[in-house]
DNA sequence: GCAATTAATAGAATGCAGTCCATTATTCAA
DNA sequence: TTGAATAATGGACTGCATTCTATTAATTGC
């Protein structure tokens, strides 16, 4: 998915991305990652295959693009510093995340798949989706420790790091995430 | 694999069930999960594919049991309470772990991959190879939690789970698993 | 209009995991 | 010695992502 503008050749038919994209979120949701072809996708949209390559270079890029990207959903927002304190903003946070998973966890575990398969799908998986929401994190816990929520020693992108893996690690292992879990990180993060 | 003595009928060829492991486990060391074929490994091992499958059903399990089962290496046994400290036991665990992913870092990494689409494997995955490791460190806290080591009110299985997650969620986003991050985990469980 | 350039299309080709099938081999029990 | 049961084998088959090819379409500068 780039641009640059050419001076002459037939010019790309701007309506492929969307109906590509749109294809790609209903039929995912619908079936589930694994069961959506790529065919079923031309077919939906109306291209033809090599149409959709000349746009993502394989089905995990287009699906990041579709559900994850298209939208600006799923802890897109930085998190709010309102009046409450960093555990209970950390809590809301995973509260929704674990949320926006309970649609989307299914095609998250593929794209996390995917992404061991294919170097450079990592690299781009890590840069637009990865890293902007473990910033997100470790912002807050660098306010609260500056507010002193948490002790100096404390470690923000190491605890962050720890956030994040917990529940990658418990998704990818196939528990449910659910608001138990959120307490229970919450409270090992910030300990009595 | 499983074994049931059968009263008649053609026995299984033990020999070639050690072959199969040997091939698949020399091939992906080698090559990468990713580049090695069923029938490289069926070629290699000098049977016919369907014994593959009379013994596997992927090639994800094949290669779980030769990599990580075969040998009963890679952190299979407990953590020894020693003399030591728990924060030195912690340690020590992962920078062994980390050591072993050196070699096996980019199968395990394929192996999870492949449990986010069959979810029997994901079962046998987390039974045989994920949860006796989450219950060392598990089991590591607990002992350092009775003897005052971290506070009575710490969660061993959430900790647990925040170290596993932490170096899984480092190594499936393509960072480097060293002593640096051994060292950070600790000092973040086992806070000032 | 015409050449150059790039896109879209249909369909074939490739490579791979996993399944299916027919045939042959090995064992046990009667 | 024969029949029932199960294994091993080679090869064919299916379904899929991705690539390749040839053809047609749209655009710009001349």
């Amino acid at each position: 998915m780039q641009q640059e503008d050419r001076t002459s050749g037939r010019p790309r038919d701007v309506s492929a991305d969307a109906a590509l994209k749109s294809a790609a979120l209903g039929l995912v949701r619908a079936r589930g990652y694994g069961k959506v072809s790529i065919a079923a996708i031309v077919a939906a949209a109306g291209v033809a295959r090599q149409t959709l390559y000349n746009r993502w270079s394989s089905k995990a890029e287009l699906v990041l693009d579709a559900v994850f990207e298209e939208v600006g959903r799923y802890a897109a927002a930085p998190i709010g510093d309102d009046g409450t304190g960093a555990a209970e903003q950390l809590e809301a946070f995973l509260i929704q995340v674990f949320a926006h998973l309970e649609e989307d966890g299914e095609t998250l575990r593929a794209i996390i798949a995917a992404a061991q398969e294919d170097a450079d799908f990592q690299r781009l998986f890590r840069e637009r989706f990865v890293l902007p929401r473990e910033a997100m994190v470790t912002d807050l816990l660098r306010r609260a420790q500056a507010r002193g929520e948490i002790g100096p020693a404390r470690d923000p992108e190491m605890l962050s790091a720890m956030i994040h893996g917990a529940f990658w690690y418990r998704m990818l292992n196939g528990f449910a995430l659910d608001r138990g879990l959120a307490r229970a990180i919450r409270d090992e993060v910030f300990r009595p």
